[in-house]
DNA sequence: TGTACATCAGTGAACGCGCGTTCACTGATGTAC
DNA sequence: TGTACATCAGTGAACGCGCGTTCACTGATGTAC
């Protein structure tokens, strides 16, 4: 019954959960200036001082919540993956279909885990997340060199240019007659890779 | 005498730069957050409501320092062209680097230019600069082609590709050892493009 | 040339707001015996 | 099985802070005559 409190308790059992269920919930209705502790509180349904003193402050609550972030970009990713065909060229035009997805529906999620506000960046948690999202995109990547960088290039330059792409695809950042045609595909962009 | 006051008038006379360059020496100096109002007017030595009376309000403050920020933007592109040989595909290269160095040389003001922060998107002076800025790259990708897009495809591929770099080699942005080689060049990614 | 007047850029005090933090506390939980 | 006690998750009131906005005002400027 720990998890799932029947009744307004004391002890409510689940918290960490509900402020970043809360937290991503006002990300998503109010972007990244709505994110406070106090109203992460509120809607989680505990007092304002809950939340600072579970995350130890701000920064702590942002940075569980970034994790969050890197694992359902993670797993965004992997879904289109598992959609696609087989063959190497189809699953990497397909993680790289998954991160621009996650990151237009995800607008302000994926505004706190690459803007300037501050996270922790040495939470193990953080850490861990972010680098399983990385190697998601890195197997996408190692049957394909590309230059004389060979694997390492690829990678490095397929992940600039998906990151790129959602930065200037996301809404309001750029007038929309100087918006890139929204049918321009990784398809067109990524012929140059050879297999190793 | 009006634009180079010699003691302390009720009049300005420049207060309009005298605020954005407070503005740009708030954004290097403590990043994003601040950049306030009040700092501004602070640092500029006039009133705090001053800047709110001259842009009416903090948005149309913000909006003149990113305008001044897509300046800076193509002055140092071009500053980078001019520099290089001129060879086509040299000078793509050199844009590219100039924006990728701007970016670095420039974190906050590229932050507020391409982030969640709300500016006035309709303001002409930030719709002619950033257009302005957008035209050099233009012109930089204008003799090439790209894959079955031509040379839309091109620019918006080089323009993803270079906007994603500055974004990922931002510093506090990924941790160490994920980041990037910082010798990874825009040579060494950019051969596959043909000239028209 | 001088005077009266309208305009307007900037002032400074006051306002309310939401924020994160602090801290003495309470009440539920788990453990030792 | 029951009791005493330590632990600790969450409370709620209070704090001070910096913020953007407002508004009656002042003083410099430009213009009409």
């Amino acid at each position: 019954m720990r998890n799932q409190p029947q009744k307004k308790q004391h002890h409510h059992g689940n918290l960490r959960e509900a402020l970043i269920t809360a937290g991503v919930g006002l990300l998503n209705e109010g972007g990244l200036s709505a994110l406070t502790l106090r109203k992460c509180a509120a809607r989680a349904g505990v007092s304002h001082a809950a939340p600072a003193y579970h995350f130890k402050g701000l920064n702590g609550l942002l940075t569980a919540i970034a994790a969050r972030g890197y694992q359902a970009l993670a797993e965004t990713m992997i879904e289109e993956r598992e959609a696609a065909a087989t063959d190497p060229h189809a699953c990497l035009v397909a993680i790289c279909n998954g991160y621009l997805r996650f990151a237009q529906e995800n607008e302000a999620l994926f505004d706190l885990m690459f803007s300037a506000k501050e996270l922790c960046y040495d939470d193990p948690e953080l850490q861990r997340e972010s680098a399983l999202a990385r190697q998601v995109l890195h197997e996408g990547c190692a049957p394909f060199k590309h230059g004389s960088a060979g694997n390492e290039g690829t990678e490095i330059m397929i992940w600039a240019l998906v990151h790129g792409f959602a930065g200037i695809l996301r809404k309001r950042r750029v007038r929309p007659d100087h918006h890139p045609a929204n049918n321009i595909r990784f398809e067109d962009i990524l012929p140059h890779l050879e297999c190793v």
